[in-house]
DNA sequence: GCCAATATTTAGTCTCGCCTAAAGATTGAG
DNA sequence: CTCAATCTTTAGGCGAGACTAAATATTGGC
């Protein structure tokens, strides 16, 4: 039995737990600028000496940077994981919506397991069979195999003007009771918002939606991430609804760089 | 904060290799009526001695009965969670076979890590969309939502006489290249299959396969399972295909009990 | 610029699954 | 019936990833 030389020597598949880190480092460094280890403990629920030894390890590993009582940084190497969790992770959130009936409340458990699990032929093949969406149910834009998503931030429903008429673009996926709650006054992504009138000292905003007149608090409405109508003639052939949360490679290569 | 009186004190979700091993253990024993600590061993890749203590964790949880020395048998309770495992694992072969595209040799890896991650609502919509299947795309039975699946043992085409012809049932979804070749030869559940003839001392065996004569092993022969014709002008009421594999409890209540 | 509050890290354990090596039980050949 | 070959179990460890308690660093108020 001769030794196979050991090609490349395959790195190993990385654990649940350090995919979940990863993901939690990634989205509060876009975030926030920044992940203390507090920040992380907080997101993944666990003990904050916890994160101490788990960032140690993952340094080690090449997959972020340390800086003691600082923070973290995600390497290019890290990032590259944490992104291919997300696509992950929003991939099946669409298709569980789309095809298998979930309403958009119930999603986020279940692609939160599935993620760790489902090889990279699956998704590619629940991407196909869903065209390749660019936006997950809640409005998150779905990174690209590659690794590249859009990151750029957005105003919320807390920052309209009075008058102002805007389109839903965007709401976190992890609060079941928010998204219940949003669905029921006919809020979610792609549909247009109108402030009516918003009372003083951070008080409630009365909006248009649809043919209902919802009345909210500045804690949700700051919580609705929003973007401007399209133009009004359409210059670019684009679909209503199609065109919000395209990622810059969504788009041939030859149009890049120019957006942002 | 006042301290809830914990209802029924909910118990824990069994863990991943708990599964495995409820799961391999179960197959042993129906298939060769005894689980040996050996044959778990080999079955889950893992030395004896690692089975040995997963073994007494397993009992002290009432998952199984132990006698050292002797062997194991799954008590009631390890039954139903081996074959709630068995359930999802078929359900999902079967839904990336028929929705997603998969070839039939590719779908145990990925259902092998999926049932673990997957909620019984996800396992149920999946069935539900594929109009509750009985059987697996290797023909094997899946079990039901409450634990019941046809647990009768089969010939194979080893045990054919010549001139004899019954439809092919089953093969293990484990072997991929096995699987390969099997549907190079047009084998497949459903298909019929006549044995054309047969060498002495255990030799090939030539076989009518849709309008194909492939000569096949005798090893190859003693794993594909095989079940009678149909009788011939079907007094019973079923289609050709979707009779095989039935389990007892796909009908309903009141015809239990009558078939094995 | 000092000190207290807060954040982070270190130190020491724990459980789960796995391993190897060695000891003990069973079985079958003669 | 005995002994060697073959299980199986015990003993002792290891790494991941979590925890608590205690030590140390940073920061903001004054």
């Amino acid at each position: 039995m001769p030794a196979r030389p050991t090609p490349p020597a395959a790195p190993p598949p990385l654990t649940e737990p350090v995919e979940d880190y990863l993901k939690a480092i990634y989205e509060l460094e876009t975030r926030s600028g920044a992940a203390a280890t507090s920040d992380v403990a907080q997101a993944l629920r666990v003990a904050p000496a916890s994160v101490t030894g788990m960032i140690r390890r993952l340094a080690t590993q090449g997959l972020l940077d340390h800086v003691p009582y600082r923070g973290v940084q995600l390497t290019d190497l890290g990032r590259r994981a944490a992104l291919r969790t997300i696509r992950r992770h929003r991939i099946l959130e669409t298709y569980l919506t789309q095809v298998l009936g979930y309403a958009w409340d119930r999603v986020h458990d279940e692609a939160e397991r599935l993620e760790h699990a489902a090889s990279d032929d699956l998704i590619e093949r629940m991407s196909a069979a869903l065209g390749h969406p660019t936006a997950d149910p809640h409005g998150a834009p779905i990174p690209t195999a590659d690794g590249r998503v859009d990151e750029r931030t957005h105003r919320t429903i807390a920052d309209l003007a009075v008058g102002e008429t805007v389109r839903m673009l965007r709401v976190s996926d992890k609060d079941p009771e928010l998204l219940r709650y949003l669905a029921g006054i006919a809020l979610q992504p792609g549909v247009e918002i109108t402030l009516l009138s918003r009372a003083p000292f951070d008080g409630p905003l009365t909006l248009r939606v649809a043919d209902g007149e919802p009345v909210v608090g500045s804690t949700l409405a700051a919580q609705v991430l929003i973007e401007p109508l399209p133009a009004r003639n359409a210059q670019r052939a684009v679909t209503p609804t199609g065109d919000r949360n395209t990622t810059t490679d969504a788009r041939p290569r030859s149009a890049r760089k120019s957006a942002r």
